[in-house]
DNA sequence: CTGTTAGCGCTTTCAA
DNA sequence: TTGAAAGCGCTAACAG
């Protein structure tokens, strides 16, 4: 079995108070016996039960991380941005996935409650939040990330999707580009709507309608990024341009212009949201809008822990939504195309 | 307050004992008064405190991970494949990041054994083991997954890296490359060690050493691999074909080869292990070892279970040392070069 | 400055 | 089949 509080207190010949005060570094206590006591604790190799102390306590310093996908390079580099910070104030992180399933998504908050989590970041499965609604009754503090659920009222972090998207846009068409395909995401997920949103805004000050044939929903996923381009550069002519509306898709995209380069009429030029590790990779010439990926994370959590401290104080502000501001890439090396 | 057992206890007017071998299904328990308390349960939104019962029962069904990146598609697909059957078993995960920091790793371990988890899965920092070692000591259940630790020993799950290395290097020399370059990673970690074991293996086999400058060592990352492949790509002549240790690394490589395609004097052929999401995106042409990846992970779980109830059950095995076998795959479409 | 004591919510003998 | 009671390891009044 391993060494406990009992333990320390016998060999230190103090109580066990006294030794639950020197770990929790209470002030009213002697240098001696406190040295004592470490000794103790350091023979003995003394670990802390944060099991028991949480019990006591009732809280946990642990928080919950709710994502779609766990091997997504997106959600799992907010993830690290929500670690950095929860770390600097001494809480930990419990990562789950949800597999892009609102019933598991309930499952898995049901385990973090189970768990006596402090409070939860969700990476909402899907645009709807009414499975949601539970978790204002439990009255768990909760940020969402990326994405806003319909329904279901807490603070957030988001990005300016629309405003990014419209600036990338309004950028390419100022530097003449006019004939624009469109490749979205799923919009019954914010992101993808609001995107959506700011490309339409964007040319409609130019006075430009989107072809409908140019305009293609798929997934998120690298295979529909694949999938959209091929059928858009198969028209006859293909757009000279085409938006992409993250960086997965553009990941296929990509793939598809590389594979096929020697057959296609011309260059077509590519915007996309997002810019990571491989956005630059392909060669294609292309502007990207950069979400500050981590600072998502690391707001989230410290929205988050003013909440649940606020929640402990009885102060509770009302929820916020916030917006990180995105930045403009240019990847044109090598490229004659200038954007 | 959360509702406890107590409150159900109360209402469905029985003891808290018959409410805890209610909800553990305790057979001894008439249907009557079983189905009393469930309602009750259901009625005021009980739900188990597992921070309680692991007190009591000193088990939380809970294991750790320490991932040396967060945000590494390798490690957290391998996280995924531990989810997915720890998940069977009704365990949890809690995943750690180690910041590629033996220092952090072990900062990481304590607070997990703080949370009392039950065994962890540990993807090494590091080659060396030594600040392993107080898991021994501690007696908590662990496997390695992907690098061994010099000086620690336990179980673990590996891939064939020399033998899959040794294949794929075999394959090209029987069709006919003879020049080839190597990009590897950082050789104190076993699985660059052993790769480039395999590609040394198989060369000598047809009696060819390597030209020393054809031979690079760098970190596992992308620009490690940019630099790298740019390296080798200005020697004249450059090697006809390059064998590249990672995931990573081959992704900047293709970058920096895509990038300068016109300028190279010919196609550099690319063979590279790990096969994942990318591998195939960037049109150069490849033949790379995929890794059973989700496998791998799956496989530490079940063995870090078996650990676990063996040694409840006080039958510990002697630490087993498990290969999981790799896969050759080819990506030529659209290339002229045969691999 | 330190000890005593009473639990946190749950499980688990031991009795009944 | 059920209840009473002890206790997991720790913390936090309250005393002293």
């Amino acid at each position: 079995m391993a060494v406990t509080i009992k333990d320390v207190a016998k060999l230190a010949d103090v109580s066990t108070a006294t030794v639950s005060r020197v770990i929790n570094s209470d002030p009213r206590i002697s240098a001696a016996t406190r040295d004592r006591v470490l000794g103790v604790i350091e023979k003995l190799n003394y670990k802390v039960n944060s099991i028991a102390r949480s019990l006591k306590s009732n809280r946990t310093c642990t928080v919950g991380f709710l994502t779609p996908e766990i091997a997504n390079e997106f959600f799992m580099t907010v993830a690290q941005g929500v670690e950095n910070s929860l770390r600097e104030r001494g809480y930990n992180l419990i990562i789950c996935n949800s597999n892009e399933s609102p019933d598991e998504e309930v499952e898995r908050l049901e385990l973090l409650i189970e768990k006596c989590v402090d409070g939860v970041i969700i990476a909402p499965s899907t645009g709807s939040g009414e499975h949601l609604r539970f978790l204002e009754q439990v009255g768990l503090p909760t940020v969402l990330v990326d994405r806003l659920a319909d329904g279901f009222t807490s603070d957030a972090v988001l990005v300016d999707n629309a405003t990014g998207t419209y600036k990338a846009i309004h950028h390419l068409l100022k530097r003449g580009h006019t004939n624009f395909g469109f490749i979205g995401g799923d919009v019954s997920l914010t992101p993808f709507r609001e995107r959506y949103e700011g490309f339409l805004r964007a040319l409609s000050e130019f006075g430009i309608h989107p072809d409908e044939a140019h305009v293609k929903f798929g997934n998120y996923h690298v295979d529909s990024g694949y999938a959209m381009m091929k059928e858009l550069a198969e028209l006859t002519p293909p757009p000279a341009s085409v938006f992409i509306s993250n960086y997965f898709m553009h990941i296929g995209a990509t793939q598809y212009l590389v594979e096929n380069r020697a057959r296609l009429p011309r260059t077509i030029f590519v915007a996309s949201f997002d810019d990571m590790a491989l956005s630059a990779v392909a060669g294609v010439p292309s502007l990207t809008i950069a979400q500050p990926v981590l600072q998502i994370g690391r707001r989230a959590a410290e929205m988050l822990l003013e909440r649940i401290d606020s929640r402990a104080s009885g102060t509770a502000p009302p929820p916020r939504i916030e917006r990180l501001p995105t930045r403009l890439v240019f990847h044109d090396r090598n490229s004659k195309a200038q954007p």
